[in-house]
DNA sequence: GTCTATAGATCGATAGAC
DNA sequence: GTCTATCGATCTATAGAC
């Protein structure tokens, strides 16, 4: 991170670090003056609300990241089977294979939560429609779409809890592999 | 609440609530004094490691609660198989249908992780190994059994996350019937 | 756009009277 | 066992020089 002229992106990069790993009440601005390498100043020069709105800025960020990566790809009308699958790969690789946590539950689960409410909603709310959509173009059943989607969703958030308490990365992608395949239509 | 007197175990019951609404960090001194009504010197008194003995005293508190009634009864060597759906009635319960996050989840998620890892290890390492057993003889293969079990806890932890952002406390339980169906023994 | 200095509030923790 | 008073540290946020 340069000290000169930083780049708001960059910023917002670091941003999201330390609010992974220390949440939003532990990411204290002395913290994030330490990690970025910016004064106080230079921090409420890009964010004029403080804290809050450097997590505003992040949730945006990762919100925009999703939307790109995941839930335009998921509602794309050609390949329907490979999106799914192609979701589940993303997925693995942006949770980096279950090493890291993912902000959006992290905050859910924390005191701040309702401070962010409408974003975490808006996120789970977009991905659970993506999904939902694209397993019904792939053969789920309208009554198991939705249902399914909650499944798979809710059990990425935990697996990344249980990978992390249980030290084993790993674990992610086992219930990661289990998650795919009952996306599968059903061969009955 | 009473004022004159207190007893520990109330007062650990008052606690569990504030840092599962506030989270470890936003769980302040000054919170925990007004929600139990005791004054600072009262706590310390009770706890003299301060907020982190607070926290240990509940995650132990918890722990010994899954243990009695969840981990010891899926260990049971009598009715295997209402074992697992007596698991999933009680933590449906115990979880308020979705209205209620899981502490050591959290705690988990929280910067406050590294304090207490040692106890959330333990609480899902027991569970998953409950689980597992009980799940073998029910008949489910042993090469299946621990990732069976991965995806039902940390689909539990997830679908409480989801439920909470999603606004929709029932979510919880339409997940909860899903991994339901899962541990029952596959008809091939 | 960045920095240092600092305000004012709140933090976790302690002391000591009752 | 409970309280009040208070400590020093840290918190978020602001002011103002450069």
């Amino acid at each position: 991170m340069s000290r000169v002229v930083a780049e708001r992106q960059d910023v917002i990069a670091t941003l999201a670090e330390v609010f992974r790993e220390h949440g939003y009440d532990g990411a204290s601005l002395s913290l994030i003056t330490e990690k970025t390498g910016l004064g106080k100043g230079s921090l409420y020069h890009f964010f004029p609300r403080g804290k809050e709105e450097m997590a505003e800025a992040v949730l945006a960020d990762i919100a925009s990241w999703f939307q790109t990566h995941i839930f335009d790809r998921l509602n794309g009308d050609d390949r329907p089977a490979a999106a799914v699958d192609d979701m589940f790969a993303a997925v693995d690789g942006y949770f980096r294979q279950g090493r890291r946590l993912c902000l959006m539950g992290i905050i859910a689960a924390s005191g701040a939560h309702d401070r962010f409410s409408v974003e975490l909603n808006r996120y789970f709310v977009d991905w659970r429609a993506a999904l939902a959509a694209a397993l019904g173009r792939r053969g789920i059943a309208e009554g198991d779409r939705q249902a399914l989607a909650e499944e798979v969703i809710g059990g990425i958030q935990g697996a990344l809890i249980l990978a992390r308490t249980l030290d084993d990365p790993e674990a992610f992608g086992r219930v990661l592999g289990r998650l795919r395949t009952r996306c599968q239509p059903s061969p009955n």
